[in-house]
DNA sequence: TAGATTGTTAATCGATTAACAATC
DNA sequence: TAGATTGTTAATCGATTAACAATC
């Protein structure tokens, strides 16, 4: 286990600061400023710096953070490197989606396998991955060893779902449906309510006017 | 504009709240007490009672908070029920699946065209909605005084996708690439970054073992 | 050196949690 | 009434921001 536990914003934001060393990388660049990836990042060098502080390397004063360096520091601290094996459970639109998305193998997530309930699903393929049943879940997952599940079901069928993997031995669960799925407190859930996210655009466009248009010109700004 | 500025938080929470009214709604149930709409939205009570104290409305002691009434307030307070119109950039595999996606409009959102610019694409349909060239979009937007925009696009055009986006007059932009797009500070970004968000799990996977099984501890790195 | 940039400790801020009086 | 539940103020916690010494 990580030492001093580093705080989840900060866990986002090393990825974030990964992808922009690797550009620099591939431009040749030697060193990176955490003045230019906070820029990178929409944050603070101040928190640049604190994030880096978690992990077991330095920068150089006056010149930065060395870019090979610290791609393979972060690599290794988020564990991209190694592959993580997970299922799929709905292949609807959006787990097909997910199923074909191509920045997760990049960061060592496989989805190895999708399941639906559906019999007209069942058996065809999305990509090279196969559909099966969902019965076979608790199974396959156990066998094969899989810690990671992704639900992309309706609502009313993610608890039973939840149920299986955790059956399965699955550790850890990346939920897209609106359902909030209760499981023993070692297994983690991630809610990516994308419905929920959507609220709070619609909750500044709602206050819109109010907030920008009474008054002043918003001021002039380069975002270069 | 809302008095006391509710925390984000509380904003995503209040649609979770709501959904179990309505749940609720349906099951016949006049009241539901801060208890209940703790287990259902996976916090705690006090919590519930302090995310309703943004509401214009409060609950009965001893008995909890009408169904029927705050569903009203919700929904009034979230603005679930005004159409909020959204045009969507990249119709890859995310972006249809986002485009047909049946939550959406439920809570008032409602994508109207999709743009590409693959030109297999264009003129074709998901769903009952046209795909139409890219270009199109800041005079499209703009006539249709349409403020919500959602980008599906890879990383490396959606700076670009954004810059439209905000010339067209979109105040608000959904990014579900892995890019940060500047954009003026009077518009808002929300980044719905699926990597970043992996990490989390991965990294709980990663440290799953020490954190539970009272086996071995990782072996200690050594990067120079 | 002087000046820029890092690393770290302290102060601040915002959200959650706790405490408890008010209510029915 | 007694007991359950709400509403609100205060305390705590965690993350961000600020300050500043150390470094090259």
């Amino acid at each position: 286990m990580q030492n001093p536990e580093i705080p989840l914003p900060s866990l986002r934001r090393l990825l974030i600061y990964y992808r922009h060393f690797k550009t620099a990388s591939q431009a040749g660049l030697d060193y990176i400023s955490s003045i230019e990836l906070a820029w990178a990042a929409d944050t603070t060098p101040e928190q640049v710096r604190k994030d880096f502080s978690f992990l077991p390397s330095q920068g150089r004063s006056r010149v930065g953070y060395p870019t090979q360096k610290f791609l393979a520091i972060i690599e290794d601290y988020l564990d991209l490197v190694n592959d993580k094996e997970a299922v799929l459970v709905g292949a609807g639109n959006l787990g097909q989606a997910l199923a074909l998305y191509p920045g997760f193998k990049q960061y060592g997530l496989r989805i190895v396998v999708l399941f639906d309930n559906d019999p007209d699903k069942i058996g065809t393929r999305v990509g090279d991955l196969r559909i099966l049943p969902v019965e076979n879940l608790v199974n396959l997952v156990d066998r094969m060893m899989i810690r990671i599940g992704i639900i992309t079901t309706p609502a009313y069928v993610a608890q039973k779902v939840a149920d299986s993997m955790v059956r399965a031995g699955i550790k850890a669960i990346w939920n897209f449906s609106p359902a909030r799925p209760k499981v023993p407190e070692d297994v983690l859930v991630r809610n990516m309510d994308l419905s929920s996210d959507l609220i709070v655009l619609s909750h500044y466009i709602q206050n819109y006017s109010a907030r920008f248009s009474t008054g002043r010109i918003p001021e002039e700004k380069n975002y270069t």
